[in-house]
RNA sequence: UGGGGUGUAGCCAAGUGGUAAGGCAGCGGCCUUUGGAGCCGCCAUUCCCAGGUUCGAAUCCUGGCACCCCAGCCA
């Protein structure tokens, strides 16, 4: 049995143990097309896969298009794409609500039949009057006693188009007294004469989610179906629905949904951003979608590790972000190649070094993983070094270079800072003059001497120039929240870089490439690089130690 | 003061009457040609609170408290 420990596998257990459903395990992933996922979708598609997947079961994708105002192809596209791109498929069980309008329809007819449901002409407002409040019953509906011959008649002309939007619905007979605010008759069928993005025309009336979606997973056989905590309340409902029409029952789990901290993660907030120009679209590298996330850089592997770490409970809670960057580090730690990138170029000048000399330097390309083997890195007279690894007044513990001082360049020689040129006016420092340690070329026997401090490069004939672009957090507050949480919207979560320059083997990447620059963190191309201009998305920062100890 | 849920470390989360796993974060140290990675160590005498049962309680009982969800013809 699966290793994983949590209430739903206990009672997936329980249900093996007692052969509940015949020691069968079938899940669903229904999601509704109205947006794009996002990593708490991420959440719910490994645990529903991953359970299909740990009990040799199956799992199905859904799509709970009830709603036609809402929905459009365009998102039932990004869903399955973002479904297999996490690395899960569904074989040929791909299916609608919409594919079961006809069923949902007889059912709705036996539920007449039985006196169980009725067609009410109380609008939507009187709808709410009559419900009565948390503490106070509901009022019947006084369309509640209907004979079965006019709701029969009634309810096929709602079917035919003869009523407007909003002028009648088809409601179950429960209890208007309920204190379970789901079971005072709640609505069944609405009238909207929108067109579906499948059905087309074909119908003028919707089903509810709360009358499709227990019959759907019942219809499929699903034997654990696993929603959401807020879906708790509606449960009695599905089970009296199942029970009335004497179907198949499949039991409902709820569990807790993601959140997480720097981030928003309702659809409707994820739409806002968007909509108001706040990030570039929904695969915006910021934004926490799967296709964000995806041109950011994140792998499969990295979010089924980050589900797996959050477990899964029905506590409300709030993820802190740095386990998902975990996650991912671990990840491109074990697989990304190396490669030096300079951000913000510093020229330095190796007096020296001979004018047109080049030597090719042997740099290993993951020192995590042997098999990935090693390139050949130029090195020339002029090179370019991070800006901030050079400081004029270096702070107590800084091992890079400063004036007087030595370190080492990566895979090449140990360099000493001999002079350094201002610009006139502004009297920022713009070149470095270094000699260099020709004893101390990396790999060689002579090289023994040690310095404190290691430094990337690239070399300034050589390099290619690349735009990247550094992303922060979304928002500066751990908690986003309230009617004002997009003004914690942190201004700086973007910073375009131009003129950088990176190694000459960088120049032929592709979209979607992942690298590690050296010391600075994990990169991909992203998907606006053409041939002549690459563009590289900070995917994650590298831990920075440094950074820590200076700001303390 | 209706109904449904949830309370274990800064954040997640195991634990199912036998004496508080693990991860992230944090803090020390070792190692290091990435201030990366890796390695070692520290980090809850106590589980929302108060009583009770028991040889023994985070687990069982009673009573409180706090927080979340529900009054869409959204899902």
């Amino acid at each position: 049995m699966p290793e994983r420990r949590n209430f739903i596998r206990e009672i997936i257990n329980d249900d093996l143990r007692t052969n509940k459903y015949g020691g069968r395990v079938h899940t669903r992933f229904p999601p509704e097309p109205n947006g794009y996922l996002h990593i708490g979708h991420a959440k719910s598609i490994c645990l529903n896969f991953g359970l299909a997947r740990d009990y040799h079961g199956l799992c199905n994708v859904r799509f709970d298009d009830t709603n036609p105002t809402k929905e459009e192809s365009e998102y039932v596209e990004s869903i399955q794409e973002d479904v297999r791109w996490l690395g899960f498929d569904w074989g040929d069980r791909l299916y609608y609500a919409s594919d079961y309008f006809e069923k949902l329809h007889a059912f709705a007819l036996a539920l007449i039949e039985k006196g169980k449901a009725f067609v009410c002409d109380l609008n939507a407002d009187q709808i709410r009057e009559y419900r009565g409040t948390l503490t106070e019953p509901g009022r019947d509906s006084p369309y509640r006693d209907r004979t079965v011959e006019e709701n029969f008649d009634l309810f096929n002309r709602m079917r035919k188009g003869e009523f407007p939007d909003g002028s009648r619905t088809l409601r179950a007979k429960i209890d208007m007294a309920s204190p379970n605010l789901n079971m005072r008759d709640p609505v069944m069928y609405r009238i909207l004469h929108a067109t579906h993005h499948r059905t087309g025309d074909t119908w003028c009336i919707y089903p509810t989610y709360d009358w499709a979606h227990g019959q759907s997973d019942s219809l499929e056989q699903i034997t654990h179906s696993i929603c959401t905590l807020e879906f708790a309340d509606h449960r009695p409902l599905y089970d009296w629905f199942l029970k009335e029409l004497g179907i198949y029952r499949p039991q409902q789990i709820e569990f807790a949904r993601l959140n997480m901290t720097y981030t928003v993660m309702s659809k409707r907030r994820l739409l806002e951003l968007v909509e108001g120009g706040h990030v570039g679209g929904w695969d915006d590298p910021r934004m926490p979608t799967i296709s964000g996330l995806r041109r950011r850089g994140y792998t499969p592997e990295s979010i089924r590790t980050f589900a797996d770490r959050i477990g899964v409970s029905r506590s409300e809670s709030t993820v802190d972000v740095a386990v998902l960057e975990d996650c991912l580090r671990d990840d491109l730690n074990k697989r990304a190649p190396r490669v030096m990138a300079v951000l913000r170029p510093l020229k330095v000048v190796i007096e020296n070094y001979p004018d047109g000399k080049v030597e090719e330097l042997s740099a290993v390309n993951n020192p995590e993983d042997e098999t990935m083997g090693k390139r050949t890195v130029p090195f020339s007279r002029v090179l370019y070094i991070e800006h901030d690894d050079f400081r004029e007044d270096p702070p107590k513990k800084y091992f890079r270079l400063s004036p007087g001082a030595e370190v080492r360049l990566r895979y090449a020689y140990i360099i000493k800072c001999v002079g350094v040129v201002k610009d006139q006016q502004s009297g920022g420092v713009v070149e470095l003059r270094c000699t260099y340690d020709p004893q101390t070329k990396s790999g060689s026997a002579e090289n023994i001497r040690k310095v404190k401090g290691t430094i990337h490069w690239v070399s300034a004939a050589h390099a290619t120039d690349a735009e990247v672009r550094l992303y922060d957090r979304l928002f500066n507050v751990s908690e986003p929240g309230g009617e004002n949480w997009k003004d914690s919207i942190n201004p700086s979560s973007l910073q375009i870089l131009k003129g950088c320059k990176v190694e000459p083997g960088l120049a032929s990447s592709k979209p979607q490439e992942r690298f590690q620059f050296e010391r600075l963190g994990y990169f991909c191309v992203d998907n606006d690089s053409s041939g002549e201009h690459i563009v590289f998305n900070r995917t994650v920062t590298l831990r920075d130690t440094w950074a820590k100890i200076e700001k303390s």
